[in-house]
Order: C-alpha cells, then sequence, then structure tokens
DNA sequence: TGATTATTGGACGCATCAGTCCAGTTTACC
DNA sequence: GGTAAACTGGACTGATGCGTCCAATAATCA
C-alpha cells in the first residue's frame, strides 16, 4: 500500500493505535507488541516502521487519547447562573472517571509513570491540571460578579473536582468499577454542585 | 538457623518484606526476585521456602503494610465538636495519600490489579471503603444529635474523602508529588472541614 | 509495464525472569 | 559431638518479549 519515499499508511496506523489502546487496556503495560500487531491485523515490523519503539507507540496512543477524552472539557462560558455551568462540569468530569476509555489510559500512565515520567506529567498537565486551572478561573470570575465567595479558587477548584472524584477515580484503577448510569450520575452532579455553592456561598 | 522442621527464620521473613517493599517501590512489579534476594542479604531460595511465589509475598507484604498504614484511621470518639474531630481525619487523610509508603503501596496495586483482582479488592475494603463507612457513621450520628444536616452519609463521607484527596492522590501515582510539609497539611485540613461544615450545616 | 517502496511473516539474537535443583554450609537442638 | 533442618549460591530450564533481519509479496507511481 505504499505510495512514495517516507510515505506511510495511515489507515494501518490508525488500526495499530486502535488494537494498541485495547491490548494494553486488557493486559496493561506487560502487553506483547507481537500481540498489538496481530490485533491489528499488521505485521509486527510495520509497528516498528512507523514507531519506532514501544515508548513511542505508547506515546503516539496517549496523545491521541488524551485530546479526545479531554474535550468536553471546556468550562461553558460564564451564564448569570453558576448552578448550571457546576452541574454540567460536574456531570462531565464524574463521567470521566468512569469511562472506560479514560481509566485504562490513567491506569496505563500510573503503571509506566516509573518508566516515563514525561508521560505521566503530561497526561497530569492535560488532564486534572488544566481542568483545575479552567474552574479556578471560572470561580474567581463568579466571586468579583458577587455570586461567590471563593478565597483560594486553586484550592476550591481541587476541592470541588475532588467531590467528582470521589472514590471513583481509585476504584476505576483498581478495575473495581461498576459502570454508573446516566440517572445516578446526573443526580450526583447536582448534589454536588448544591453542596459546593453551599460552601462557597456569599456570607450574608 | 534453623529450628527445627516446618520453623522458619522470623528474622530473615522481615527482611525479605522489607527488602520487597523497597524494590518493588522503585521498580514496581516487573521487580525480579533475585534482586529482592539480594536487597535482603537472602538466597532467593529462602524467599520461595518461605513464601511459596512471587504472588505469595506480594499478598503478604501488602497485607503488613495495608495494617500499619490504616491504623491511624480510627474516628476518634464523637466530640461535642465535629470540627476538631473532622480537622483531625482530615489532617490523616491527607496525610496517607501524600505518604510514599502508601502510594507506593497503591501504585503496586493499581499495577497488579489485571492479574490479582482479589488484592485489589482487600486494599480497597482496608483502605478507602473502610474509611467511607466509618467516617458516615460518624456523620449519621452527628445529624441525630442536630450539629449536622447529612441526608446521605455515605455519599457525603465520600466527599469529605475526595476533598481530602484533591489531586494528590492521583499526582503521588503518577510519580509527581512534591512532599506536602506539615504546615500545609494543617491549613488544608481546616480549610475543607471549614467549608465541608458550611455545605452540611443545619438549616436554620 | 517497470521501478520503487512499504508490507509481510517468520526466523533469529539477546536479554530477563519465574521457579527448580542441588551440593555444600551453617545453625539449632539433643 | 551428632543430626536434622534451613540456608546459600550458582547453575539450569522454560517461557516471554523487544527489536532486527531478510526474502518474498503487493501496491503505487511514472
Amino acid at each position: 500500500m505504499p505510495r512514495v519515499c517516507g510515505q506511510i499508511d495511515q489507515g494501518k496506523s490508525e488500526a495499530i493505535l486502535d488494537a494498541a489502546a485495547e491490548v494494553l487496556a486488557e493486559r496493561g503495560l506487560g502487553a506483547s507488541i507481537s500481540a498489538i500487531a496481530s490485533r491489528a491485523g499488521v505485521s509486527k515490523q510495520t509497528i516498528y516502521n512507523q514507531f519506532g519503539c514501544k515508548t513511542e507507540l505508547i506515546h503516539a496512543l496517549v496523545a491521541r487519547r488524551v485530546a479526545s477524552i479531554t474535550a468536553p472539557l471546556r468550562v461553558p462560558g460564564a451564564t448569570e447562573n453558576p448552578e448550571e455551568t457546576l452541574t454540567t462540569l460536574a456531570t462531565t468530569l464524574i463521567a470521566i472517571v468512569t469511562n472506560p476509555k479514560a481509566y485504562a489510559l490513567m491506569r496505563l500512565t500510573v503503571q509506566g509513570a516509573g518508566a516515563m515520567p514525561d508521560l505521566a506529567r503530561a497526561v497530569f498537565e492535560a488532564g486534572p491540571s488544566s481542568t483545575r486551572a479552567l474552574l479556578a478561573q471560572f470561580l474567581e470570575a463568579e466571586t468579583l460578579a458577587g455570586r461567590l465567595d471563593v478565597d483560594d479558587p486553586l484550592e476550591a477548584a481541587e476541592m470541588f473536582a475532588g467531590m467528582c472524584a470521589g472514590h471513583r477515580q481509585i476504584r476505576a484503577l483498581l478495575g473495581l468499577d461498576r459502570g454508573e448510569d446516566a440517572a445516578e450520575i446526573d443526580r450526583l452532579a447536582r448534589s454536588i454542585t448544591q453542596r459546593f455553592l453551599r460552601a462557597y456561598a456569599p456570607q450574608v
């Protein structure tokens, strides 16, 4: 399927990344390149042609996944109603933590933290860290508008994220997750938002 | 050093577990038995004599560590002052999450979650789950006493634990932790408790 | 059609590791 | 001192995996 010097089959490239995601999710970082190759319906050599080594393959995989998973994490433009904004964000956060693809990625990153510290940092920056920064910005604006009373926006943002994560994150990482249904996530998001707003409501 | 049939050198046993803790923390689950043996100043065969196989060794290690780490996690007898009790608990929780030994254990468990699901469950039950149960019990009692207004104690307990964990847990698992000093932990524990109490204060 | 280039699949080298084996040594107990 | 047991250390097996090599094949471009 080659076209010209230096060119690479993009379709196969995608297939490899898809297969790698599956196999690595199933077997962890110990998954062999051979297994990935056969799942992708591709020769092992092709993987090495395209990605150079296992580490590079994982980097490419993670980069692609991080982008798609964190895409919904954009705090909507500040409305007059912080409750609505926060509930939406809480729903997104809970959905991410309980999303199998997301925690498979995070588990992989935790497993590889020793050997690939730069990967761990990149995932953290793209996920938790940037979320916290965005939320802090929102909380600060709401405070200036007089609708909230947040003294330390970063700390408050981290608390909110922590309330959303609860034990679900560690459960998921330990492989103990029972899928949460949408209705339950919605109820939880509202509950968290209400408690958070009460904790940070302006004192009269 | 043998005494009689079936006896085993307890001193060596401890040395093996200590060495295993160190080496596994450094190299992850991939650490070799040989490395552990040489760190412990012991023959590889001795490890197999005493623990049978690598999995059993890890089980023994985790059982010992879990006990020592969760020891401080006893909610003090309910006082008249929930703020004090909760602040103490928050301090303990934050200290655990930022304790290198604790997260080394948790990282190990996450790594082995695929191959040793029973271990993962045991760690979760002994740690997060039992903490949540204890805290929920306390919150329920405080609600009955009229000092708090908690509708769903388990949910509230999980939020409190989540506020304490924040991003510290995932940071630690990813190996990105910068040690938090005691003063900062104390300040944070107070801040979390105050916000939590405000969120769950009885409505007048 | 012919030349160029990626792909294939299988074999191969090299390394690592779990777990076993065993002869020789050390230690505890009688 | 003698005996029985555990300990030692080093060799060994069997399995697995990364990464390479290579001849044959398939697909693109001129």
